[in-house]
This record gives C-alpha cells, structure tokens and sequence, in this order.
DNA sequence: GCCGTTTTCGGCCCGACTGTTTTCAGTCG
C-alpha cells in the first residue's frame, strides 16, 4: 500500500509549508488528505488504476495530481522542492512541545539553528531567550518539551492506557462532590494507540479535585493545577489531564473533548450552517443565547442526528450516516458469548484449561476455544498430533461434568513456508475448531500461504491476519487485500487478535473486511486468565470498523461457530 | 488547496492558556 507514503509526504510538505509562513488553509488542505489517505480502507493505486484519485475526500485537482505524478514515475516534485528548501533536521523540531513553527522560524532566521543540537545550544546559552517576543518562560517550556519527547517517544498503546485512566477514575470518584466522570479524547474512541489521557469530571469542586487529583501517587510531574484544568505526567511519561466541569456543560465538554478534531470540525460546520454555534460550553443560536448542553445525546439530536458511538467519531462518514439515520447496530462487550484464541500450559501458556475455562465462565461466556501451538512452534512448547489427541480426550472430560458452558478443543496449527498445515487433516476435523496463523517465515510468499490456508476446508479462522506488532514490528510481506478476498469467497473467518500488542486485524482493515463480507472472530490470544479481559479492546477495534454483531462469530452460540457451514 | 441546498469565488471551527505584551501572537487541543 502507498497510502502511507504519499500520507508522509503530504505531512511533510504541510509542515513546511507551516514553516515557511504559508496560508493555514492551505496546510490544511495537505493534512486532511494524508489522513483521509491513512484511514481509508483501499489501496490507493486501486483507485488510481481506475482514475478515481479525486474520490478520497479533500483531493482535488492539485493534490491528485501530485499523487498520480508519484503514483507513475516514484517521485513528487513538490515534496523534493518542498524538503529540499529547508534543513531536514529542522522540520523535525515542530515535534517538541511549545514550540512551533513561527518560533522555529524566528529562531532559524536570527540565530541560524539548523537541527536539535543547535537548538539546546541556543536554549542554554540565553540567546533564545533574547529574541523580540521571547522570554524565560517560553523557552523553559521549549526545553521541558525537548526533555519529554526524549523521555517519552511517542504513543502509549490502547491497553496500557485503559488500565491507567482506570485506577485514576477509581480514585478520583471517591472525591466528594464529583458526579458523572469519563475518559475523553482517543482513549473514549479506543484507537489502538493513545498520545495523552484526557479525563472528564462533572463537580462544582473542580480546585479541590484537582489538587487531589495532582497528588496521586502515579503523578511524577504537575504541569498546571487551576480551577478547571490539571495537567500532570505519570510514570512513563504519560501525560494526563482532568477537567472539572459544570454539570450544564458536561454533555458539549465530553464531545468537545473526545474528538477527533476532525469530526468536531464537521460538527461545528453543520451548526453554523444552522444558524447555531457549538463550542465545549453548550450550543448556542445567532444571539448568543445558549439552548443546552447537558447531555451529549441531546446536543447530537439538536442537530438533527442520533448520538454517535464515540468509536465512529473520525469523520469518516459517520456524520452523513447519522444525518440519514443510518448508523450501524454496533456489536458491544456484552454480545460477546465466548473467546476464540486462548492458550493454556499445554503449550505457552501459564494456566490449566480448568482455570482459564473458569475466567470465561466468570466473564459472562458460554464457551472457550482452546488454541494450542502446534508441533512446529517449538519455542512455544507446540503440542505433537499425539498430545493434541490428549487435549481432545481431556476437554472431553471436562465437558462431561459442565452445563451450559463448553470448552471447545481447538488449535492455533501454523500455516508452514509451504502453505500446508502443521496438523494432518484427520486430526483437524476432530477439533471444534481450527485457526491457523503465520508464525515464521514472515518474507516467504505470506499471501499465498494465507490464501491456501483459507481455502482448506477444515481451517475456520485466519488468526493476526496481518502479523504487525503496534510500534514494534511492521508485519508480514502480505497483500491483505487479496486474502480478504479469499476469506470472503470460502467463508474463512479472519480474526481480530486483541493482544494489546497486535490488535491485527487493525480497525481499518477490519471495516475493509466487514464491508466484503468476511467474518470477524475476536479473540485474545490469552496465556493466562487476566488476559481475557482484553476482550474489550477487541471490541473496541470491531466498533471502530463500525462491525455489527452479525460480523462477528463469537456473538454467534457454539453450535453454529463453523463460518463456513 | 478544497469546495458549493446561500457561493465556481471567497470562504474555510472555536476557544483556552501562556507569556509577552499594554492589546496580542503563538501554541495547543
């Protein structure tokens, strides 16, 4: 996919356009259309091939022209003209907090600073301080800002951040006086990685709760800590902020503040057309006179719309949805009847099938598959065809004495270099279930592999379709697309792996492949009982493909788990 | 640079906070 690259590129020539002083709508224009090139689900020289550049939302005549000039020669003029005006290391200083481009500017115009070694330079020596307009302040942030991208280096993932912004709730609703209180921002939108944790407080004691909130045992630094607002960095150098709001307020806060900006834009575009304003206080009409602002449901309806699960909210028609009325059914925790991808100590994992089938039956479920290794994964202790037999006589066992709930015996088989299975077919079609997986091998013709996997009959499920590990590792050499296919003409089942780490299929390729009729399995990849919890960051991913409960097989009962029957 | 049930030209979301100012620019979300 070159969606990506061309993305990085428009990013580029926006920041230095940004740099250079450029019209603020112009910039826009380039980053609206790298990030409608990130989130769409097709491969742009799909659309390319087929003379439908202009169909992204917000390429137009200029910027698809640019695309197919590097979409046939490997280059854009624009963007060598563009990095090759400016010092690279430059541009790369509008990532450090507090300083911006008009700053950067400044400093590189009066004191020629070309990159970060010049920049700490002029931060410690006081000639930046000197510049008209600058002062101490200013450039104790810049500094701090340099410190922390040190520190920090980018994005917390999904689950890391969830179980953070949890233990701060817990304690902060013990605070008197504090009535409703959520997590805002990307977090409430559960993308798959977080920058900073916003959380919402409803309470007419916000100075109070601030100060408590900023003496938290996790708080390693206090930013700010007003009235309204604190501002503090836990372990790890996560920044977190709390706002006390008004209950009046609380409705038009949390959708101020839980995003994406792109959708709130559209949002504030939709008002004004109606005469009305939104703003984080409420909505308003022409004379100013707010109308409300409590709820969000109320402000969505007011404007003529039902409530928008926050997971839609990336401006990627969801607002045209809603106007019409259409919005999905999303599929939520609670449609969930059972796990699809556990280990246990048979293989790599830390915990005995009765227990790990005790965790599922305290969660709510009415069945568990048990995914094993197989016998190739030797580093993960794989199971030969004989102690897999023995699993199977085991599970029947336990099965015997349960009502209601069942354990399903079931394999996580490598899909091999060659394309065939780790497990001969006679002891397949004795499991309840099959997922195969990509293990090893990950440059060695993955896509073929896949497909071949998806067309033998016994296989139910493609697991971590995509091998990717969030901030980590980029994945298999794999043409997704084209497996996608395969899954929807056989009836494969690809999975939604929601190992904090994996999170594969991704949200954009789980929309691609809900959209072509491919079946979705949720599973956490669990190696003992508390991973299971991990169920709702899958769900989180499935919501945000806009994935109803009829996707996805583990809505479905245990009888009828088999996507291809 | 994009875009059009008020527009093919003239708009383009809105406000807080900070720090440097004495009326505002820059940055952020």
């Amino acid at each position: 996919m070159k969606n990506r690259q061309i993305a990085d590129m428009f990013e580029r020539i926006a920041d230095v356009l940004e740099f250079q002083g450029e019209m603020p709508f112009k910039i826009n224009a380039y980053r609206r259309a790298a990030r409608a090139l990130v989130d769409m689900p097709t491969d742009i020289e799909t659309l390319w091939k087929e003379g439908r550049l202009r169909n992204v939302p917000g390429v137009g005549e200029a910027l698809a022209k640019k695309m197919d000039e590097f979409l046939r020669t490997g280059r854009m003029s624009k963007f060598e003209e563009a990095t090759g005006s400016v010092p690279s290391g430059l541009i790369d200083l509008l990532g450090i907090q507090s300083l911006g481009p008009k700053t950067l500017a400044l400093a590189h115009k009066k004191l020629g600073i070309q990159n970060i070694t010049d920049l700490k330079r002029v931060v410690e020596d006081g000639s930046l301080t000197a510049l008209p307009g600058m002062g101490p302040k200013k450039v104790e942030n810049i500094r701090k800002g340099m410190e922390l991208r040190e520190k920090s280096a980018g994005c917390v993932p999904l689950g890391r951040a969830l179980n953070l912004v949890e233990e701060i709730v817990h304690r902060l609703k013990k605070h008197p006086g504090v009535g409703r209180m959520d997590p805002a921002g990307s977090l409430r939108r559960m993308r798959e990685t977080v920058g900073d944790i916003d959380i919402l407080a409803e309470t007419k004691s916000g100075e109070s709760l601030i100060r408590t909130f900023v003496s938290l045992p996790m708080v390693t630094r206090v930013l700010a800590a007003g009235s309204t607002k604190g501002s503090v960095l836990v372990e790890g150098g996560i920044q977190v902020d709390l706002r006390a709001v008004d209950s009046d307020s609380y409705g038009a806060a949390l959708q101020y503040f839980t995003g994406s900006k792109e959708h709130n834009v559209r949002i504030r575009e939709l008002a004004k057309k109606r005469g009305l304003k939104v703003n984080e206080y409420g909505l308003f009409d022409r004379n100013e006179k707010r109308l409300g602002g409590r709820t969000e449901e109320w402000l969505y309806e007011r404007l003529g719309m039902p409530w928008i699960p926050p997971e839609l909210r990336e401006d990627n028609g969801e607002i045209e949805n809603a106007l019409e009325n259409k919005l999905p059914d999303l599929v939520a925790l609670r449609d969930v009847l059972g796990d699809l991808h556990v280990h246990t100590e048979w293989s790599d994992g830390r915990a005995s099938i009765g227990i790990m089938a005790q965790k599922a039956k305290a969660l709510g479920y009415r069945y568990l598959a048990v995914c094993d290794h197989s016998q190739s994964a030797g580093y993960a202790n794989g199971l030969t065809p004989e102690r897999l037999e023995e699993q199977v006589r085991e599970i029947g066992r336990i099965n015997r004495g349960g009502k209601g709930f069942r354990v399903l015996a079931g394999t996580e088989v490598d899909i091999r270099t060659d394309g065939t299975l780790d497990f001969p077919d006679t002891l397949l079609s004795k499991l309840d279930i099959v997922v195969a997986a990509v293990h090893s091998g990950f440059k060695k013709r993955v896509t073929e592999r896949l497909i071949s996997a998806a067309n033998h009959p016994l296989v139910d499920v493609l697991a971590h379709p995509t091998g990717r590990l969030i901030s980590k590792r980029e994945g298999y050499e794999v043409n997704i697309e084209a497996v996608m296919k395969a899954c929807a003409e056989t009836g494969t089942a690809m999975e939604i792996n929601a190992w904090f780490e994996r999170l594969d299929l991704s949200d954009v390729h789980a929309r691609r492949a809900g959209d072509m009729g491919v079946k979705l399995a949720i599973g956490t990849d669990a190696h003992e009982p508390g991973h299971m919890d991990a169920m709702r960051l899958g769900i989180g991913v499935a919501r945000r493909a806009w994935l109803e409960k009829g996707d996805v097989l583990n809505c479905r009962s245990w009888e009828k788990r088999k996507p291809k029957h």
